[in-house]
DNA sequence: CTAAATATGTGACATATATCACAAAGCTAT
DNA sequence: ATAGCTTTGTGATATATGTCACATATTTAG
């Protein structure tokens, strides 16, 4: 397979560009890779999976935005996290165990993706040393942002978490509804809404 | 050198078990892996490493308790998690980045730990697939771990919060003063203490 | 272009939690 | 056994945030 066909998807230039950050790649070592990833294309509002369907991949964003959910018991939406152009997300726990997703993921624009299969992730990790290192690192990385967002809540009120949220990634404000981003942060709309006063 | 040795310290059986609950082990990995980490113990109050210090190691902990924290500007102390028997714990961040800790290490009893230098955990990847599977598996589960905790402070009073807390791990509130516990729980001792009423 | 749906701002009030102060109980080291 | 430190509980009060209600602005779909 050539690996001029990966190109006629402008997505697999930018996982390349990607993963390249933290290490190297052959042309050979990226066709290996690529070969696992299929790219999608999701519109506004539509799922990648919902709360209570399978989970049949782990998705990396190319272009656009989605959004992980959590309905609880009062059928009340919560926002876990929002993933945008370069990241990665997926309900990992239900991913890897096979069970029955916990939370939704959803589109908050069009966005594009390379999604990739446990059993080829698995495949990927056995076949290259290398890119086993690489999802160790993200899988780090991932662990110590979620560390630091836990130290957040712990420490600050809701109007310091904020706006350290408005001062990292300002361009969220455009992109996403207040009531999400309020959900994202633990606070009522409301309450987000005062914090301009 | 003859596995045997390892043995005389009763912490390397455990650490053993504990991998071998992800990936079954042959002899000569395990005295492979085993060659990596040192033995140290600590006794209670003492500081595995301080904000501000080197973090010249993971920490695996086979017998004791210790708690990860942060003191903010106000010199106020923030109970970031605990780690007891079986559980890794370390400032990932600055351990993986070689830069200062921003946070603290510190026992709450005497506590017995398998360590890991960088350069020997970097050492030990690249030789072992296998070990390298493992801490790839720990650092996802770390990760959907937090996720949970994030989702907890996101979806949960302060009251929820602390029966949950109760329920999953009854043996804490027996070994860990309340204030650090309300500081976990991102409450404050006073109110922690009114919910048992 | 229009109607409906969604998003946002704000007042009034309720509730959860923090803070400060103090006393009692339990540990710890000599 | 004693003095001093740490831990815990609880009242009074302050503050932050949630909830409900409604008006207005903005976006979306046909």
């Amino acid at each position: 397979m050539n690996l001029g066909y990966f190109y006629l998807y402008l997505v697999y230039p930018i996982l390349r560009t990607h993963i390249e950050n933290v290490l190297p790649l052959t042309d050979a070592e990226f066709e290996f890779i690529a070969s696992k990833f299929r790219p999608k294309k999701f519109s506004k509002k539509q799922f990648l999976f919902r709360q209570g369907d399978d989970v049949p991949y782990v998705y990396f964003v190319a272009s656009g935005l989605i959004m992980l959910t959590f309905d609880d018991e009062q059928g009340k939406q919560h926002v876990v996290s929002f993933a945008m152009e370069d990241w990665w997300e997926s309900d990992y726990f239900a991913f890897f165990s096979k069970t029955k997703a916990t939370m939704s993921l959803q589109c908050l624009e069009e966005t594009e993706v390379l999604c990739i299969s446990l059993e080829d992730y698995q495949t990927l990790c056995a076949g290259s040393h290398k890119i086993e290192h690489f999802f160790l690192e993200k899988a780090n990385r991932g662990h110590i942002a979620s560390q630091q967002r836990i130290l957040s809540f712990i420490t600050s009120s809701a109007k310091d978490r904020y706006e350290r949220l408005l001062k990292r990634y300002p361009a969220l404000f455009q992109r996403v509804p207040k009531t999400l981003l309020a959900s994202y942060l633990g606070v009522s709309r409301e309450t987000l809404s005062r914090f301009n006063s």
